[in-house]
DNA sequence: TTTTTCGTACGAAAAATTTCCTACCTTAGG
DNA sequence: CCTAAGGTAGGAAATTTTTCGTACGAAAAA
């Protein structure tokens, strides 16, 4: 019941509670034991009433929504997928690479694990963008 | 005292350590003074017993080391920049885009806050590497 | 020399985050 | 109806992170 700020796209959810949002963002709105099983079959050992309390506490703090219409209830992240990656990502390009966003691409781009494939990708993507503009 | 992992760069700084490292970045070797005045200055209102403290933590923790020749001791950073900029961005890339660098990238680019220039210095990175390729 | 300023060390408090126990309710199966 | 399985709520404990008070030593200023 604390204060909803205006928007929730501008909290920073904790490490366990971006755990919790990526398994919605994966797989949809969820039930809190699909989600613990998530965690435990993905990430790590955890109990059930665990799962379920970060996620009530989310709902308080307006990360999340749910729907109580069930006896069991189904969470739903409350802002938008991209809105809260990109407003994470933000921080973190202001944070790590003082807000220089092509600095961020150069260390992805010597970056071992980023692959070929990957490369590939975003060559593509920034010619389409080129192309755009001329 | 506690075990120091093989190698520094594998340790995720919390979020304040995460502001000190940044100092440290920005400005290289720094007292303990220089630090918690720029944390002052550009952050937030800390002690300095604080940042003391919390130095001392990360050098225990191998995050840092310290040149204590002086009376007034000296702080790096224990790692690579690039080494612990990386090993972040690794893990950034895999927990908010399961690993896709490209989806990074796309995000980035339809980001308000990534300004013209900063997509013209990305696209000429890419045309480097295009004609490297080719 | 005396005092004031500025440094480190250390411990503990405070705050934030994470975990889990217990109680109790509802539903499904016997 | 009775029991077992599985759900939520809430409080409190445990852990981690962050903050700061106090003690004390060295150096600079008076």
């Amino acid at each position: 019941m604390k204060a909803n700020k205006k928007d929730n796209s501008n909290i920073e959810p904790t490490r366990s509670e971006l755990e919790i949002l990526q398994v919605l963002w994966q797989h949809g709105a969820s039930t809190v034991r699909f989600v613990n099983d998530e965690l435990n079959a993905q990430k790590r050992e955890v109990q059930y009433t665990s799962t379920l309390k970060l996620m009530q506490i989310m709902v308080e703090k307006g990360l999340l929504i749910r729907d109580e219409s069930q006896m069991k209830h189904v969470y739903s992240p409350a802002a938008e997928e991209n809105k809260t990656k990109s407003f994470l990502l933000d921080k973190f390009v202001d944070t790590m690479y003082n807000g220089s966003a092509s600095s961020l691409l150069m260390q992805l781009l010597g970056n071992k694990k980023t692959s070929k494939e990957e490369l590939n990708a975003i060559r593509e993507m920034i010619k389409k963008l080129d192309q755009k503009d001329k």
